[in-house]
DNA sequence: CTCCAATCGAAACGATACGTTTCGTTATAT
DNA sequence: ATATAACGAAACGTATCGTTTCGATTGGAG
């Protein structure tokens, strides 16, 4: 797998300097491949502003200057991975939401950075509020976008206008959180269709 | 409600001695008051050893040396509301797992300081391997023990033998944690009979 | 009864990270 | 030509970390 920005051409570069009155682009990628390159190796625990800036031969004010939290810093690491991933659009529900939940949610974080980053963003909206506002902003956007799949399934008619999209999405949605803060992700992976047949179909030969 | 421990009656008392080469419970008490204090007046920001060892005018090394971890601390917090709450058994998997939503989850975390603790503790496990450990470990046991709801279900004849009861209740209690660790408590408490009929019934009219 | 051992609170340790401020340098924008 | 704003570097004071000392306390072993 290649999702993952190619951080090997290190800075081997001279020095960076001020170009003048305006932000400069090799620092900002240089902050952000070394904030990649930490939280690679260090974890969670090891990720810092003095560490990042150590590393990316930067002056901690330029870090400041450009992100107001730690947590900014790390969505857009967040955001590197996340290129324009298209949506599943295959013409039915249940595999839309089979591969939702397998590619792009579970598989990708799996593996990758992608997990770490976002349970270190998660556990940071714990304690940040300005973390949680901005996590929670990303989380409704999605959460909207998503429930795209089930507007063209409305629109196949597969299931009813009058189907709470937003609440399939969500269930889908926390059930990935769930299992991925829980570090059981390569579990979780195995029983998707079971999680989404289940979604779809609720509970078989339930007598209401 | 009076689900939390009293703490009015505070430390008042005398400065606290070793009673000898045993634990002192006055001091393991007043240790466990601080900290429920700590973290109802500083949030989970604030929440450090050095603040509850101050607010409990206890030494710094008689807190390590009976917590190992802040984890483990918080736990105990947390653990000091947990108490002896009956599981619902109303006859109905329906109604047993709308009360299990709004009341054990929930409600349980709603207003009160448990929610900050649970947030709190979660978020450590992003980090400490130690409390990932620990809360994966409570995770299982809780999912086990609550899915005898989809048990006694199952023996009134409810749902299908083959139901796969740790799968209805993993999907409650990951909506139930998406919507805590977003903060969203208040509007979550409101859809609860939403949530638990489509996880029971599906989507209805979803055309296979 | 004597003394050992383990606890207690208090204080201080070095280390680390926080977020901010200063400084001299650089180059765009006006 | 000059004001402006970014850059890296260094240092600032504050806070918390987890550990180490210290003297006082008191139960339990010998």
């Amino acid at each position: 797998m290649s999702t993952e920005p190619d951080i090997s051409a290190d800075n081997d570069e001279i020095a960076r300097r001020s170009i003048g009155a305006r932000r400069n682009p090799a620092s900002q990628e240089a902050i952000l491949d070394a904030a990649q390159a930490v939280m690679q190796e260090g974890g969670i625990a090891g990720f810092s502003i003095e560490a990042v800036a150590r590393r990316a031969r930067a002056g901690k004010p330029t870090i400041y200057r450009w992100w107001p939290h730690r947590t900014a810093l790390m969505l857009d690491v967040y955001k590197r991975f996340k290129n324009a991933r298209s949506f599943p659009d295959s013409g039915s529900l249940r595999s839309d939401l089979i591969s939702f939940l397998e590619d792009h949610l579970l598989g990708f974080w799996q593996g990758s950075l992608c997990g770490t980053v976002y349970r270190a963003v998660v556990a940071e909206a714990q304690t940040d509020p300005e973390a949680a506002k901005v996590l929670k902003a990303y989380q409704a956007e999605r959460l909207a976008y998503s429930a795209q799949m089930v507007d063209r399934a409305k629109a196949r008619g597969e299931v009813p206008a009058a189907t709470d999209g937003e609440l399939i999405v969500d269930l889908v949605v926390s059930y990935a959180w769930h299992q991925l803060l829980l570090g059981q992700i390569d579990d979780a992976i195995a029983r998707v269709p079971t999680v989404i047949d289940t979604i779809l179909g609720g509970v078989r030969g339930y007598r209401e």
